[in-house]
RNA sequence: GAUCGGCUAGCUCAGCUGGUAGAGCACUUGACUUUUAAUCAAGGGGUCCCGGGUUCGAACCCCGGGCCGGUUACCA
């Protein structure tokens, strides 16, 4: 539906396609693109022989002068009027589709490569073909000399809602998102390379296994059973391992009923991978050589640029366990303590805490507290208390401890990572725990999955498995400060509760 | 959830103490046609987020609601 303020762009439309009737329809055989036809042109000029033809939306003139822009970038035309076309009739039908013309449309062009006075790179065109009209207004962002930017289009919710409009016209944004689909393919590569397949695992579950959170819960009609949005993929993508794979990946949409803010879309993207036969001590390395390639490759550099400060992914990376890092930054060693002695340390530091949290809980609330915000550059805490930690395996030295590690960068976490728990029995007594914490009120226990335990029992090889969040990596690679900016269409509340009621309707 | 800020033309934004709604870009018409934020002239375009209230009179003040953003809390 449109307003009547395009009115008159649908008038203009109808004389559109009055004339567009007399067209030739075919398909327009391009001959190039943009993004790469100035630097070919300025690398090996060759003037009054280079005759292309190429798409793209028609994006303002200034004279004769106008700009075409395509997926991959913007070049200028030169269309002067009473030029273009090889007879009378032709040249009268152009000038027509040139009053007619206006930003957004797509139009397809041939012409030739010449440099103007200014030393623009710049197409004479030769012949016109109006490919598509563009029937709303966008926003026209202008940068002058200085390379200031005018009427840029800003307003985030706007942006969000129509993220086409954003990609249209805000070259950066694009960018980001190219960077964001390079980081991908750079993991993809590096992994099958090694022989680790990619593969994927159900979406909706049964039991919303492999992670502590709110999920969120359907309805499957002709089974009529309940069905969750995976919170997690871990426990299939063990399953696999059992099955006989060495390493197995997944890059998968994850969903999570719980807040929203800056770090926290409902459906995000988790990298996932387990490696048969490896521990969490070859996975540190791997993720090293895996984050130093990505940087290079993404960024052009393994030093980037974060909120000011200088990020540098260049391995190794520091490591300390979580009671070494606690010490640290709070001079105390909690290593020993019991509970008691860790609610002590939590009253200390005003760390407000309930009585559902255990052990692990407790320490975990410490070490967000006071160290997290530390970690700049990129750091492994290693060594969890088993309590938090219901899937990975017990320390091979030290009791009380998982082998667990997480990379954080720039106080956040990236990357989540364990020798993984194969022994079924005392995978049952961890899931056993989770169930008593739960009694006791803590509401993200893990669900026991007892076709897991099964799968165990079968038996899985030692295993060393990792997540990566990829849209807080993209974040960091891409110096974004908020999630929405790396998700094409972040969640948002309806413009109008009219559309929802429209669309149920 | 709390708190602060925003919402005015398609876009970016002005709008004073409450007194007929503004600019630039975009659009339309014309001029110009080697421009690059093109230029010049004229013109059209508004549910001032929504609903109530106060007032002779509300974009502006008050109350309620919506959406967006920042901060903060919760949440692996």
């Amino acid at each position: 539906m449109l307003e009547d303020a395009e009115t008159m762009t649908i008038l203009e439309l109808s004389e559109t396609v009055e004339w567009g009737e007399g067209v030739d329809r075919e398909p327009i055989a391009l001959t190039d693109y943009i993004g790469t036809l100035r630097t070919d042109f300025l690398g090996d000029f060759s003037p009054e022989k280079l005759t292309i033809t190429i798409g793209g939306r028609f994006m303002g003139q200034r004279g004769s002068f106008a700009n075409l822009q395509d997926a991959n970038g913007r070049i200028q035309l030169f269309m002067k009027k009473g030029t273009i076309g090889k007879d009378e009739e032709e040249i009268e039908l152009t000038d027509k589709m040139m009053k007619l013309l206006h930003i957004g449309d797509f139009i397809g062009v041939t012409g030739e490569m010449f440099m103007t006075q200014t030393g623009e790179a710049t197409i004479r065109v030769k012949e016109l073909k109006f490919l598509s009209k563009s029937l709303r207004n966008l926003p026209i962002v202008k940068v002058d000399k200085a390379g200031n930017k005018h009427d840029e289009f800003t307003d985030p919710e706007l942006r969000y809602r129509q993220r086409y409009v954003d990609l249209t016209v805000n070259p950066h944004v694009k960018e980001t998102f190219l960077k964001r689909i390079k980081l991908m393919n750079v993991i993809r590569n590096y992994f099958n390379d090694q022989g680790w397949l990619e593969v994927e695992t159900p979406i909706l579950q049964p039991i919303h296994g492999g992670a502590a959170a709110r999920p969120f819960a359907t309805h499957h009609n002709s089974l009529d059973m309940p069905l969750y949005m995976r919170i997690a993929n871990e426990l299939y993508l063990k399953r696999l391992i059992v099955g006989g794979f060495d390493g197995v990946y997944e890059f998968g949409k994850m969903f999570r009923n719980e807040g929203m803010d800056r770090t926290h879309n409902p459906e995000f993207t988790a990298m996932e991978i387990y490696v048969a036969y490896k521990d969490y001590i070859w996975m540190m390395e791997m993720v090293e050589t895996l984050l130093e390639k990505i940087a290079l490759e993404v960024t052009g550099g393994t030093s980037v640029g974060y909120d000011g400060k200088e990020i540098n992914f260049a391995g190794p990376y520091v490591r300390m366990t979580m009671y070494e890092s606690i010490e640290k930054y709070t001079g105390i060693d909690v290593s020993k303590m019991d509970e008691a002695g860790l609610r002590e340390v939590c009253e200390k530091f005003h760390i407000e805490i309930d009585s559902s949290m255990g052990k692990g809980k407790l320490v975990d609330e410490i070490f967000g507290e006071k160290v997290e915000d530390n970690l700049i550059q990129p750091t492994y805490i290693t060594d969890y208390p088993i309590e938090m930690t219901p899937l990975a395996k017990k320390h091979r030295t030290s009791q009380g401890l998982v082998e667990r590690f997480e990379l954080f960068i720039n106080g956040k976490e990236i990357a989540n990572a364990y020798s993984e728990l194969n022994d079924p029995i005392d995978q049952r007594e961890r899931f056993e725990d989770q169930l008593k914490l739960a009694e006791r009120g803590d509401d993200e226990a893990m669900v026991l999955d007892e076709d897991f335990l099964r799968a165990l029992e079968y038996g899985m090889p030692p295993t060393s498995g990792l997540g990566i969040g990829i849209d807080r990596l993209t974040m960091m690679m891409t110096n974004q400060h908020s999630i929405q900016e790396v998700l094409f269409f972040p969640q948002m509340k309806p413009e109008a509760q009219t559309q929802i009621e429209e669309a149920i309707d």
